[in-house]
DNA sequence: CGCTGCCTTGATCTTCTTCAAAACGTGTGG
DNA sequence: CCACACGTTTTGAAGAAGATCAAGGCAGCG
């Protein structure tokens, strides 16, 4: 892919602790799907139960097995949920950006992380203990109904992976991802630096292997092909989405 | 697989029409995970919310994309969950027996089904509308505690088939999903039967290829490997597991 | 400036799919 | 009760997709 001589594009890297201030928390915490309908006094109050934890790139967030610690809620910065195989391949089942979440949803203790998490960048998470939200879905059942459905959506993502996994090759697979992460965590260039949306976050090749279930040998190739096309742009790392239509063709031959 | 002389030995297939008595209602419904908390009265009220479906055997219960009609809960018979992609391959999600359900599960309207469901047996079917169950949730908050866990544990079960998909070749795969069908829909045979375990639901080929992203002639071949170990035994249309810790050594060769 | 990882690319090999045909079972109608 | 016809299953052979092994190139960093 040697065509480029650019540096990395991203806008992260620098820092290498990330902490966020109070005025964050609640503006991160109201803008959860499900405590969107709480009113200020039971938001801040919640906002009392959670505390929050800085990590470092590559600083693991929680383990695959260990019990659940509560629910977290990203503020700052990236994170990553991987699920590990006996054959030492990875699985990375998403990508979480401020306002996602993970962990103990259901507020029911004794429960286990089926994922592991790392941070991918500097970042900030908020935690809160299993009884205490438990107690917040309690006394508001708005709230519950309101986890019910993004569990529901997250079901419904999941299997979607499944269907592409069982029904589509790499290259289907890849483009899809590509288009997921532009939407969820891309930002649009100015066409003085490219153009296209970049993906804002440190993706290696391995990491683009394990969201696709392939090899990084395989990903790099199909990513040479698409940016012979001038569909994407890439480099140590990080990927540009250049033009995303052509991707959503070939993902989905309607 | 040739060298079984035998006919279809499952206790299904005869009847045409399944249809449940008001008893058989009660007792599914009670037996559910999300209305174990409510008291009879309660029970009694929501059983009153249901109405019930009778299906033939092949008969579609719902269509992917349909405007969602509410929650539907298995009472007798077998039900599989499907979706379809562009290129015409199927995938199935998962078998249900009584006491299954899938649908509305957050009773919000307007949702649409992100799988169809086709009655393998002759079925009878419960059905609550949304707005009914939506109801049962905000008045039962450990209600709607307890469908989070059950969500909770539909989204645990489908990142561990992600995560099949992506690692484990099909072998694995195939012997993975004998374990669970013959843990969730199996039936102990007696020795003068051949002994096993029977999986109670008629099986093609193509079911099995559909739940392991493969195809029906690869899932034949591998049977047969199977058979030749004599860890099944199968036929038309029915397996039955006679070696499950040998299936399992090869599905997590821990 | 050289080191360390990450990325790319090539060659080979395995796995799985595809296409094709024969054998079998199951239910049907004689 | 038997024979037939249909859909399912089995098996084979060829081909494609992707994994693996291996070597070289490039970026960033001390």
């Amino acid at each position: 892919m040697g065509t480029q001589r650019r540096h990395t594009p991203l806008a992260v890297e620098t820092v290498h602790r990330a902490h966020c201030t109070v005025h964050e928390r609640l503006r991160v915490l109201g803008g959860l799907p499900f405590f969107r309908s709480l009113d200020e006094a039971a938001l801040a109050q919640a906002n009392q139960a959670f505390h929050s934890e800085d990590y470092a790139p590559g600083a693991v967030v929680c383990d695959e097995g260990e019990p659940v610690r509560g629910l977290h809620v990203v503020a700052v910065g990236k994170v990553k949920l991987v699920r590990h195989t006996a054959g030492g391949q990875d699985v990375l089942l998403e990508i979480l950006g401020p306002g996602g979440f993970f962990g103990g949803l259901s507020g029911t203790p004794g429960e286990r992380y089926t994922e592991g998490a790392e941070a991918i960048t500097a970042a900030c998470v908020l935690a809160v203990a299993p009884a205490a939200f438990r107690e917040v879905l309690r006394a508001h059942p708005a709230t519950a109904l309101a986890v019910l459905d993004v569990l529901g959506e997250r079901l419904r993502a999941a299997n979607e992976t499944i269907r592409q996994l069982s029904a589509h090759p790499v290259e289907q697979r890849l483009a899809s991802v590509l288009l997921k992460l532009a939407h969820s965590v891309g930002e649009a260039q100015p066409a003085a630096r490219g153009g296209g949306v970049l993906i804002q976050v440190p993706l290696a090749r391995k990491d683009l292997a394990d969201m696709t279930g392939t090899t990084p040998e395989t990903a790099s190739r199909i990513l040479s092909q698409f940016q012979a096309q001038g569909w994407i742009r890439g480099g140590r790392r990080w990927v540009a989405v250049q033009d995303a239509s052509a991707l959503e063709r070939l993902a989905e031959p309607a």
